[in-house]
DNA sequence: CAAGGTATAATGTATTAACAATTGGACTTT
DNA sequence: AAAGTCCAATTGTTAATACATTATACCTTG
C-alpha cells in the first residue's frame, strides 16, 4: 500500500490535498469498491491533519456520490455508479475518471457534412452553411460503449486541428472563448441498428440508451447537437432533483 | 422581512433548520436573485448559530448552486436556478397531460411482501418489517406503455383504502403530511422479459427504459422505491441543467 | 434460549478561536 | 489625474474540544 503524505507547507490547503489523496486511493482500489475506508480519527492521525478538515475532504467527496457515511458504522466507497448531477457538469472523461474509470477514445472522426433539417432548424441556418461533424467511440480500456455524433454550429470556427484530448467543453472555453451553459437532453431505449451494433461490439437489435443533447452558451444559442448510443447494460444515468 | 428563528432545543440540527430558513428565503425573495445575503458573521447572529455550523448550511446550498460565495465579497443568490428544477417535479400523470396526452390506469394491484435485501438497506429496516408493494400499468388510451413497481417505507403506512385517482405525491401529501422533496433516479436501457413484455403488449427482449428512483422526504428519510420500466420507443425523459 | 442492557466504535453536531487570502474602495503620492 | 498603498470587510482554512447519536457485538438476566 502506497503512502501518500500532506504537505504543510503547500499553497494547497490541507483539505484539498486530502480529497486528492483520498480521490487516488479510491481509483487504486486501495480502499475498495463496498468496503470500509479507515475511520476518520485514524485517517486524520495518518494525514496528520485534524478531523475537522478530514471531514471538508470526506465532505466533498461524499457531495460527488463517491462515498457514503454512516453514523456508527463508517465510511464506504460507493459501488461504481455513473453519475450525471446535473449541477455539476463534469465532462463525460471526467466523470468516468472520478470513478476510477479510465476512459479511452477509440476512434474520432470529423468532417464537414451539410445539415439536413432538423439540424437546421436546431441551428437557424440555411443549407449552404456547413457544419463540423464529429463521431466519437469511447469507452473502457476493454470494450467501447458510447459512440457519439456531435455536430457544431458554424459560428464556432472549428478547424479540426483542436486538442481533442483536453475535455470538449473546456477546450472551446479555452480555444474559443466559448462557454456551455445549458444543456437539454432526451433519453429514451432504442434497439441498435447494425452500424451502432459494430462500434459497440454488440449484437444487432440489443438494447440501447439513445441520447439526444442540444448544447447552448449564455445568451442560449445553439452550441452542439449531439447524438450519443449508450451500450445499454453498461451505462447508468442518473438525475437527482429536488423540490 | 419575515423572522426565522431557530430553535435550539429541537431534534433537527441546527445546521438543518438554518438551511431550511435560508431556503425560505430566498423562494420568498427577501434575498433577491443575484444580490449579497448578509455575510456570515452577521447571519450567525441573527441566527444565533455559530459560524461554523452557519457554513454547514451554506455549503450545501452552495453546492446545490442556490448560493455562490466570494472571498473578500459575500455571497450571493444564484439567478436562474429554480425554475427548470421546480418544475420537473410534476407528477408522471400531470407532465404527460401537460403534453397533451392523457393517462389511463390500466391495472392497480397493492400487496404487502418482505423486503429483499436492497429494500432492507434503502429503507433501513428489518427483514420482519413488511413493506407496501404497489403495482400499476399506466398509458394511453390506445395502449400501456409503463409499469410501475413501487415499495414504500413502513413509517408511511398505507393502508391499501387510498384514492389512488390523484396523483401520488399530492396523495401522500394530504393525507398523511409526507412531503417528497428529493428524488434520485438512476436511467438505464435493458431488454424486457416475458412479464414486462405482456403486460407492456410489446414482444420480450423489446427495448425498454429502465428507471429506479428513490424518493426521500425533507430530511432524507427513505419514502419510495419505485421500478419504472417504460416502453422504450414511447417515453422519452427529457433533463435540463444549466451552470 | 430469548430479551434486554451495556460497552465500544464510528460518524454527527456544535462551539470557539485564530489567522490567511482576496477584494474593493478609500486614501496617498506622484 | 493616474498610479500605487493601505485598510476594512468578507470568506477561506485549520485546529482543538466536547458531547450526541447510531449500530454492532457481547454480556447479563429471567
Amino acid at each position: 500500500m502506497k503512502k501518500y503524505y500532506i504537505d504543510h507547507k503547500s499553497p494547497i490547503p490541507l483539505h484539498v490535498q486530502a480529497e486528492e489523496i483520498l480521490r487516488k486511493m479510491i481509483n487504486a482500489s486501495e480502499y475498495k469498491n463496498g468496503k470500509l475506508i479507515p475511520n476518520e480519527l485514524e485517517l486524520a492521525k495518518q494525514l496528520a491533519i485534524s478531523r475537522t478538515t478530514l471531514r471538508q475532504a470526506l465532505n466533498k467527496l461524499v457531495y460527488e456520490g463517491l462515498l457514503s457515511r454512516k453514523k456508527g458504522i463508517g465510511t464506504r466507497v460507493v459501488e461504481n455508479v455513473v453519475s450525471s448531477k446535473s449541477n455539476k457538469w463534469l465532462s463525460f472523461s471526467q466523470e468516468m475518471e472520478a470513478r476510477g474509470i479510465h476512459i479511452k477514445n477509440y476512434e474520432l472522426h470529423l468532417s464537414w457534412v451539410k445539415p439536413d433539417e432538423s439540424l437546421k432548424q436546431f441551428f437557424e441556418i440555411k443549407a449552404n452553411h456547413k457544419v463540423l461533424k464529429m463521431e466519437r467511440l469511447r469507452g473502457t480500456i476493454d470494450s467501447p460503449f458510447v459512440y457519439f455524433i456531435s455536430f457544431f454550429h458554424p459560428r464556432i470556427c472549428l478547424t479540426g486541428e483542436e486538442d481533442f484530448k483536453q475535455p470538449l467543453y473546456e477546450m472551446l472555453k479555452n480555444e474559443h472563448s466559448i462557454i456551455a451553459t445549458l444543456s437539454r437532453e432526451e433519453i429514451s431505449a432504442r434497439s441498435c441498428d447494425r452500424f451502432i451494433a459494430d462500434k459497440l461490439e454488440i449484437t444487432t437489435g440489443s438494447p440501447i440508451l439513445f441520447r439526444k443533447r442540444f448544447v447552448y452558451d449564455q445568451a442560449e444559442r445553439p452550441i452542439e447537437y449531439n447524438l450519443g448510443y449508450y451500450k445499454g447494460d453498461s451505462f447508468i444515468y442518473t438525475v437527482e432533483s429536488r423540490r
